[in-house]
DNA sequence: GTCTATACCAGGATAGAC
DNA sequence: GTCTATCCTGGTATAGAC
């Protein structure tokens, strides 16, 4: 990528996320990105483009922390380091976060094979430590992580004290390591 | 209101939720509400105009659901009251809460004074049973209402499952009444 | 690789007739 | 209350020069 390239993408990137695919034009890209609109197309192909590439660029960092927490054999550590997820997010990262997230409600998640794996093999961790319901236990624990992330990528606070409460739930608080 | 009044209201929260606000053009909900498009001019003033009179309706009755939960005077079921709320959305406001939801994430929240109470009313319960961080478990709370409530509205599951895991968590599921 | 100019279409909004 | 016609702006996209 050449450095205008890069300039377009992340302009793109934080003007996508605060105000929505929709409602950020090509120009007002180009103008925040210090370039030429016909720059976006040459690079890009259209504005479409130009999202996908920020959605598959994203996704693949992310898979990289989904693949971690697969990896983790210890069903404890694996359900606790999954409630963990959303209070690691890097703020570097928000942006993209936010942007998934607001797409979800308008074009379908952006589901990659990591979130698959990691959705089944936390099913399986429950199922290892015999809960009842183990997919609901995992769909729960998804439903957590998108209520938490929600609250840290909107509100901008200071959201420790609240996986203390959660890890005293799933008694998980005290787990070495 | 008038007839035409109310498709257009209809149709144009429909719409307004399923593609969103900026993707939903005043063509497109003028034909889709069999009107001419000067019409929605006429009786709302502008597009948002008609978005603020969906909202405004719609936190209306979402109102009367918090203030019910406000009412409750046990603490123990006054939570559970809460944590059963994203259970029991009404399939007939499925369109106004995807909207709410969506909205979140590029306008900020609407805030009604109902849901300020509300969340007050959730950390007086927790310290009333002595929790540790009482204003934290309220947050969470909340938290896991929007995570459920964001899987309820997205994909089309039966989440009744999930109610049970959550109570046992907070140990409310053999509460009478 | 990058910019300028431009074509083209769609969106929001208004005016005036019925 | 409602429709038709119309205006203006701004958005996406392309062509061609440098």
């Amino acid at each position: 990528m050449t450095e205008k390239q890069q300039n377009i993408f992340d302009t793109a990137l934080n003007l996508f996320a605060e105000h929505g695919v929709d409602a950020t034009s090509t120009s007002k890209i180009a103008i925040a990105a210090g370039v030429s609109e016909g720059l976006i197309f040459r690079h890009f192909k259209n504005k479409e483009g130009l999202l996908n590439a920020i959605l598959s660029s994203g996704m693949e960092k992310a898979d990289a922390y989904f693949h971690a927490i697969i990896g983790e054999i210890d069903p404890k550590t694996r359900i606790k380091k999954a409630l963990e997820l959303p209070f690691q997010i890097d703020s570097k990262d928000y942006a993209f976060w936010r942007l998934v997230y607001t797409l979800k409600w308008q074009r379908g998640s952006i589901e990659s094979d990591g979130m698959e794996l990691f959705r089944a093999s936390l099913a399986e961790a429950f199922e290892q430590l015999d809960y009842e319901n183990p997919s609901a236990e995992a769909r729960l624990v998804e439903a957590i992580i998108d209520g938490i992330a929600t609250e840290v990528l909107l509100k901008d606070i200071y959201p420790k004290p609240l996986l203390e409460c959660i890890l005293k739930k799933y008694k998980l608080n005290k787990l070495h390591k």
